[in-house]
DNA sequence: ATTATATTTCGATAGTTATCGAAATGAAAT
DNA sequence: ATTTCATTTCGATAACTATCGAAATATAAT
């Protein structure tokens, strides 16, 4: 449906969303790690990250207390799929993206969310 | 930027951009052979067309009173480009997108938008 | 020049979305 | 069981978007 193709492009039009995205390329984050280096309110990245879950892009590990985020291995939507291994690509020269690569490397959830 | 990024995934973010897209992989389309085949107002379309014609999917062609538009041969932008290159392949199975197809094929500019 | 036709621009409106803070949920440690 | 902490859900709000009809623009034919 076109619908559903709609929805797979708005998922992609939200520069928060895809710096999440590229972020996950890095590595599997939780929840308050991307609240931090997004500095957004934590509800407004638990709606984001649903948004991505539900077009298939990302999944949820629960782990414990915290809900890793990763990237979707195997998109079942050959579109996502597509999309998907592509953003690392098309975002690479960005220096926003390059910047949270960096930050991203040097977070750790047990200083950022616990004591 | 990241902005420029957002902006073309939110070009494709509408079932109506998209059948745009995929017709003019058929042929060159006027303002008023699109709006007739999707039943939208003339102004609407209008609208569409620019946005696409902005994020450079798509080129405009004045001929007479005409303004013809057809997909870019060659777009700048390297995400905006193979993002148009695949646009087929993701929307072929869909319904709408075939009946446009054929319907693309029996139109004609001089019997809907003279008399 | 005037008229007719194709398109764009403008102004208004209804629907959608990103955001927040507060309240609710869930899971672990005390 | 109570508390603590990570996350989600809810309700509100401001910003954005798709749509229309009317007015403006542009181009061709009379």
């Amino acid at each position: 449906m076109l619908k559903e193709k709609v929805k797979i492009f708005k998922a992609l039009s939200d520069p928060n969303r895809l710096r999440i995205l590229d972020m996950l390329y890095g590595k599997t984050l939780c929840v308050c790690e991307i609240r931090t280096i997004l500095k957004l309110a934590t509800s407004t990245v638990s709606s984001h990250l649903s948004i991505l879950k539900e077009t298939g892009f990302i999944l949820e590990e629960k782990v414990g207390k915290w809900v890793n985020y990763k990237l979707n291995p195997q998109p079942g939507d050959h579109t996502v799929a597509n999309l998907l291994s592509n953003i690392p690509f098309w975002l690479e020269d960005d220096q926003q993206i390059k910047s949270d690569a960096t930050v991203c490397k040097t977070v750790d959830r047990n200083k950022i969310c616990c004591k």
